[in-house]
DNA sequence: ATTTAAAATGAGAATTATTATCAAGTTGAG
DNA sequence: CTCAACTTGATAATAATTCTCATTTTAAAT
């Protein structure tokens, strides 16, 4: 992988960001500091980084895939109302992949858990 | 919800199938025996019957929903060469959404687990 | 510094999954 | 039997993402 000025910028906001952005999302933070940044390069960065490993593609977020610069071993919630993500530590499910692992008879090379609901602030206006 | 020829179809030809098909898949099932049921007609049941809580919406299993006639609680594992999905049951993550809530303080009211590999038949042709 | 092949880009077309539209047919309570 | 609410098929529309391709950039080797 070359160095590019445009994959820098994405990995850049990508990393000053705690909500968890759609590629959406990022391209229209992006727009506004670096209008020579294309969609397609966008979605391409996003991928070959989450490729690399340095960030981390979070599916099950219909309808759109959000992108995580934190690559540490976690999962993710998800606001019915406002739509933001939030971290959930791993301790909540301590040793699933072993588990999983021992039921199915499956080797697991990956795993998420995606919980919903409402969060603090979406709460207050209901 | 009223009764409809297309709807029992799309629900009796899920009830028959184990490995959680996606919409297009369970269309063209369909299709082999009943070609008057539209592709409209079946995502608009899919949706009506999750809504309703008869079946289940699978998220997370890009690029596209699984549905599932099982909707006790349970997760899923999907294999990453051939697509199929199974189920893991539920006691795997015990407790889960009590601790995620107290971890969050959020009210949680859905959540979903998702795990990929490969399953014993691929991984017999590696 | 110059060459050069591989990698990356922008703009927009293409694809895929899904939802919306709407006129016509179906259902079921009264 | 009637009528309003529900459902359908065909197809258009939308949204997210990937692909195409001519042009530009990168970096390793001269």
């Amino acid at each position: 992988m070359n160095y590019s000025r445009q994959r820098e910028v994405v990995l850049k906001t990508l990393k000053q960001n705690v909500i968890h952005p759609t590629a959406e999302t990022l391209y229209s933070i992006i727009q506004t500091e670096y209008p020579n940044v294309s969609k397609a390069t966008l979605y391409r960065n996003l991928s070959q980084l989450a490729d690399a490993g340095i960030i981390k593609k979070i599916e099950g977020l219909e309808p759109s895939a959000h992108f995580d610069h934190n690559t540490h071993s976690h999962y993710h919630f998800i606001c019915t109302k406002c739509g933001k993500v939030f971290d959930v530590s791993d301790n909540i499910a301590k040793d699933v992949v072993k588990k999983a692992e021992k039921e199915t008879g499956f080797r697991i090379t990956n795993h998420e858990i995606v919980f919903q609901g409402l969060c603090k602030d979406c709460r207050k206006g209901e």
